[in-house]
DNA sequence: CAGTGAGCGAGCTTCCGCTTGACTT
């Protein structure tokens, strides 16, 4: 056995490492953390100073007894995790867990998976940081009791399963007021005034300018007056004015800028690019993906200005060290890049090829010159008032980094700047036409998935490991939805100044569009009013920061862990027993009027299966008339007319053969209801609407249709159907699904055959609990 | 697999951060 057995995080590392380092060393990996406070219960001893009560975790147990093994062999352990809060209790847990003895035991952090750096790193040793180990024991353990302590508080006050915490309920949070921003904007119009000009160039060339007015008319009044004045004016240019100007690259990506350019200019979803990263990291190809840091190694910045000299020459090299200035920020890691910058292309799925070519790009732009422009604007004085136009070019002089790469924006109307014609001052323009257009202030947007997590990282809430999970949690607890929106139609007014007459047409836009962005559910706002009212330290933006000053203080050896989290508790607690005892239990419950039939009271609240309307309250003798909101509809912003609707129904509409055909709209959207059975409505007809025929021949479709659905019925009791399915033919028996093999003609199929498939296949039923559980 | 909206009570749910596989449709 090896002399010295270095432990790491990850398997991956591991490898490269064990590579670096003679025969005289063995690399194992912990595969992060090894133990947790105990999942049953709250797992801290409140009587005994918030003693946390550490398990092995049942997936590490077998790693566990293989590193005790391993460690037992070993003349020296050197504990290598990461140089963080985090790692630090790693390598503590791995020292507890393992029984190590403290003199055959070394501490080494590296910050660069080089030989050089290795060596350097089992050069200098040192011992475990108790400070740190104990700011992450108070983060844990504050993140328990916030998280174990409020959760509880929603099952009662809410509904059952719900779940708080110090991350997830700001994330909410957030969603929940952008949505109430969106709903109060109240869109004002400004009338923006643009023309185009006939010139001739320095060389005698005709030549358009279009140009934009400075000033903003905020009525059509005014709009109306410029264009009246405009008539029959005289323009010329004023000053022509020539700016450098200098576009830098962005720096190296993190995990969170990944996710946003990945889903900017790939379409990924967070999860999505966070799988492709990882096997793009498991394979080699590129650096750890989970890190806030922008640094990048100094064998990564020779090889890219070795790169960009022979791909593009020296003056297109710049090398640059950036910084990180997220809050919280602990760079255990590089920047995500490639391994090889040298490997422009790999081998991989599309995915893996395009995330790949985007952290390549981004990782070399990084590490290349300026881009250089010359921006250009031309003013244009009127004879006939004050007001100027400009118009503004863009000259790419030298393009430097743009050559291989430009970081998105979220904002997609801005327009890029074209080169201008070469005019000179004072010479006399011609107006072809000057349109004065009414544009409108834009609602702020929603957030999508990685946007969320900027603002996250912004707030320096949640880390490069659990951003991706985060966003999966808001969902599975439908406290948010991700979801699309169709454009709104929209008038507006538009003045045409054209060959001296002024024209006055009313135009309409689409506006307003939203794809896979996320949205509040009724569930989310009610917990997350809920929360707000009663734990707003909790759900302050800020609360991250503070606490995280808190571990700071803790980990420089300023305060004791134990007084830091009593402090908290002793304050929070209190708040959780109050509102246990003295809050109502939270509906959402809305009140919008009352039925113009009946009289009675209309709401809508969360009932038992979910948001519904309801006529009538509980304690009429008139039991009350409940309907299901739509989906599309919130309790927050319903309309007593919307509400209404929802009661005409399920409605009748007459009988065929014998029994009533009924319509109405379920989980899988309207059906019509007949004899027991369910029959989709297409989206061309209207529940509200669709007539009796209509009805029946709908049904008499379907019917024709499930007859060509069976190919076969075998057995004694009929008991294997061969069936015409989505996927091709198959079989059912006994409520399970079986394949028919593709050298098998299904219409020759025997029920010995069946059998036979049966026990072949198995009668296995999916077990979805243990899918969903990690 | 589309309906449902009384109420009681047993037993369960839940956090954040480290890290990878095993699982299926």
């Amino acid at each position: 056995m090896s002399k010295n057995l270095v432990i790491v995080e990850s398997p991956a590392k591991a490898k490269t490492i064990e590579k670096f380092l003679g025969s005289d060393y063995q690399v194992m990996s912990s595969f992060g953390h090894i133990r947790d406070l105990a999942e049953k219960g709250i797992g801290i001893d409140f009587e005994h100073n918030y003693k946390p009560l550490y398990v092995v975790s049942s997936d590490k147990k077998k790693v566990v007894s293989e590193l005790k093994k391993a460690a037992k062999e070993a003349e020296t352990v050197w504990l290598a995790s990461d140089e963080d809060r985090e790692g630090e209790a790693i390598a503590w847990h791995l020292f507890d867990e393992l029984k190590l003895d403290k003199k055959k035991t070394r501490r080494i952090v590296f910050h660069e998976i080089t030989k050089d750096a290795i060596v350097k790193a089992i050069e200098n040793p040192r011992e475990i940081d108790d400070h740190l180990v104990d700011a992450q024991q108070a983060r844990r353990v504050l993140d328990r009791i916030v998280g174990f302590e409020l959760s509880p508080v929603l099952w009662k006050k809410v509904k059952p399963s719900l779940s708080a915490g110090r991350v997830q309920s700001v994330a909410v949070r957030l969603i929940v007021e952008r949505e109430r921003e969106i709903n109060n904007f109240v869109a004002e119009s400004s009338y923006r005034v643009n023309a185009v000009f006939q010139a001739v160039d320095v060389k005698g060339n005709p030549a358009e300018l279009k140009a934009e007015l400075q000033h903003r008319f905020s009525n059509k009044e005014d709009a109306m007056a410029f264009l009246e004045h405009s008539k029959g004016a005289s323009f010329s240019i004023s000053d022509i004015v020539t700016k450098p100007a200098k576009k830098s690259p962005a720096p190296p990506f993190t995990t969170s800028t990944l996710q946003q350019e990945a889903a900017r200019k790939l379409g990924f979803s967070v999860s999505q690019t966070m799988r492709v990263a990882q096997t793009l990291y498991e394979s080699g190809k590129i650096t750890y993906m989970r890190t806030d840091s922008v640094n990048l190694s100094d064998l990564a910045l020779n090889t890219s200005r070795a790169e960009i000299t022979s791909m593009a020459g020296e003056k297109y090299v710049k090398i640059r060290k950036f910084t990180t200035n997220t809050k919280g920020a602990q760079e255990a890691h590089e920047a995500i890049r490639p391994t090889y910058m040298n490997a422009h292309t790999i081998e991989g799925t599309a995915q893996e090829k395009k995330l790949y070519d985007l952290i390549w790009k981004r990782t070399i732009a990084s590490q290349m010159a300026d881009a250089e422009l010359e921006k250009t604007s031309v003013f244009i004085n009127c004879s006939c008032n004050q007001h100027q136009f400009v118009a503004t070019g863009e000259v790419i002089v030298f393009d430097g980094f743009l050559k291989v790469y430009l970081e998105s924006t979220d904002d997609e109307d801005e327009e890029a700047a074209d080169r201008l014609p070469a005019l000179k001052a004072n010479q006399s323009l011609k107006a072809d036409e000057i349109v004065a257009q009414q544009r409108f202030t834009q609602k702020p947007p929603r957030y999508g998935e990685a946007s969320l997590v900027r603002k996250l990282e912004e707030l320096g809430i949640g880390r490069p490991s659990t951003y991706a999970p985060t966003i999966t949690t808001i969902q599975n607890r439908s406290y948010v939805e991700k979801g699309d929106r169709p454009a709104e139609k929209r008038t507006f007014n538009m003045l045409v100044l054209k060959e001296g007459k002024i024209s006055d047409k009313i135009k309409t836009e689409n506006t307003g569009a939203e794809k896979s962005k996320l949205f509040p559910t009724d569930i989310g706002m009610v917990v997350n009013d809920f929360l707000t009212e009663y734990f707003p330290t909790i759900l302050n933006y800020n609360f991250t920061a503070q606490v995280e000053k808190e571990f700071d203080s803790i980990a420089d050896g300023k305060i004791n862990w134990v007084s830091s989290i009593d402090k908290f508790y002793k304050q929070f607690h209190p708040v959780v027993e109050d509102t246990l005892k003295n809050s109502e239990r939270q509906v959402g419950e809305r009140i919008l009027g009352t039925d113009p039939k009946s009289g009675r009271q209309i709401s809508v609240k969360i009932g038992r299966f979910g948001p519904v309307a309801q006529i009538g309250t509980a304690e009429e003798e008139e039991k009350p008339v409940f309907a299901s909101l739509r989906k599309d509809q919130l309790i927050e912003t319903i309309t007593l007319e919307d509400a209404l609707e929802l009661f005409k129904l399920p409605r009748q509409l007459g009988e065929f053969e014998g029994k009533e055909m009924t319509v109405a709209i379920g989980r899988f959207g309207p059906y019509i209801r007949h004899d027991g059975s369910f029959y989709s409505l297409p989206k061309t007809d209207d529940p509200l609407s669709v007539a009796a025929e209509r009805a029946i021949s709908i049904i008499e479709e379907k019917r024709e249709a499930e007859k060509n659905k069976v190919i076969a019925v075998l057995g004694e009791q009929n008991e294997y159907q061969v069936l015409n399915g989505r996927f091709g033919p198959y079989f059912t028996f006994e409520k399970n699904n079986y394949k028919i093999p593709k050298s098998i003609d299904p219409k020759t199929l025997t029920a010995d055959k069946c059998k036979e498939l049966v026990e072949q296949q198995g009668t296995a039923k999916p077990k979805k609990k243990g899918f969903r559980k990690k």
